[in-house]
DNA sequence: GCTGATTGCGTGAGCAGCCACTCACAGGGA
DNA sequence: TCCCTGTGAGTGGCTGCTCACGCAATCAGC
């Protein structure tokens, strides 16, 4: 049955090559499995991508896109550093629980071998968040709330190292595993997650935080 | 010409068949290129190690040995442990440049879609360092240096964060890239190593430190 | 010591299966 | 009738793995 597809059907091909490249990886991912999921014909989607690692572009794109408004949906104006940084905390647990595929294809870049891909997608994807921290972490030191001896950007860069291992913590195998090991939680329970961000916050507040600050800091667990 | 391989011959598959797996991941590593390179047989490959996945299992056993090696070599009885931190941070950052292999080798087994083989690794690679820095932690608690308000499990776990990010910021190309961005600094050049060093020390001390330590916190830039 | 037999390690051409990609075609819309 | 979109059986190339064979080392008999 040929003829015209529908909207759904377009949209339906990303939806599925996402998922099975989450799920079994660029390499293992199979184009002919993913149209057939798709109910879409194998020539539709190389003549609409080009080829596999075009298509495969296109279904990090999207990936991308909900990562970071989730993230950017956290930046409210008027809010204050410290409250930013919970809700970016809470956020990035919670989204990487529930759309773990996008983690997991957001990982797929960090593997892939293609020099100038790489290249392209580290500036693009760390590129925003670094300039949002850097932002956010500039502001409280001007406000006298953050320490200002340690550089905007390294504080930004050790920021974002504790929140891409919190992503990946909650998505791949290897990193749920690992947590289990650390901590002792169940990764997929919600139940530790408030704690979990409470700690994280008092890490951070103390690391970051002006001297002032500090005194205020109140005992978790 | 066949008979008897040598000794070298013998580590030097596992040898060629780490960079291999390196360079272009598990599934683009070619076993016939690799015993070629070897100066060996497909054959003598299999016949040795089964199959494939086998052969890598062998590879990230070496890698891992060397990683292991390297992070309790900085375990040393007596030192402080402000001074044991202090050596893990700067091993962790030598190594991973020097060996960037076999940090990209132990990245593969993050990525494995081996259910079993996952939990296997992680318990294993995750289970040593946790152990490791939970004793620091909770001995830096014991004797009053660390703040205790903080579970030493849930510190060992961010401290472990902020290793294994700084260990794929010295090997892989999308980390690389990405601690470009962030610090505008070249991963290759020692040249910012030291100042790296103190920021993360001063990052972890304020983190982790008890009021008494913090106060002698000194200026970093 | 010498020689033919025996053993088994290592070899690499070849095979089988998989999978990205093509293209001749079907059929719906204008 | 003429596009033009989408189809899916087919193909070519790649690669993990096999297996029949060759060669050296060891051995048995003299």
């Amino acid at each position: 049955m040929p003829k015209k597809l529908t909207e759904e059907q377009m949209a339906g091909i990303i939806d599925t090559g996402i998922r099975e490249f989450a799920d079994k990886g660029y390499e293992n991912a199979n184009t002919n499995v993913i149209a057939k999921k798709a109910g879409v014909s194998v020539g539709y989607l190389f003549k609409t991508y080009g080829d596999k690692r075009g298509f495969f572009t296109a279904c990090l794109e999207k990936s991308l896109q909900a990562l970071t408004d989730a993230i950017s949906s956290c930046d409210t104006a008027g809010k204050k550093p410290g409250e930013k940084a919970r809700a970016l905390i809470r956020t990035t647990i919670e989204f990487s629980r529930a759309h773990d595929d996008y983690i997991r294809m957001y990982y797929e870049v960090t593997v892939l071998r293609d020099r100038d891909l790489t290249k392209e997608m580290a500036d693009r994807i760390e590129g925003i968040s670094a300039k949002a921290y850097a932002a956010i972490i500039e502001k409280g030191q001007q406000e006298g709330i953050l320490r200002k001896d340690l550089p905007a950007k390294k504080a930004a860069y050790l920021f974002d190292n504790i929140m891409m291992m919190l992503q990946f913590s909650f998505a791949g195998d290897y990193y749920k595993e690992r947590y289990r090991v650390y901590t002792g939680l169940e990764p997929d329970d919600p139940a530790g997650d408030e704690a979990l961000i409470g700690q994280v916050m008092d890490f951070l507040r103390a690391a970051l935080g002006a001297e002032s600050v500090k005194k205020s800091r109140k005992k978790s667990k």
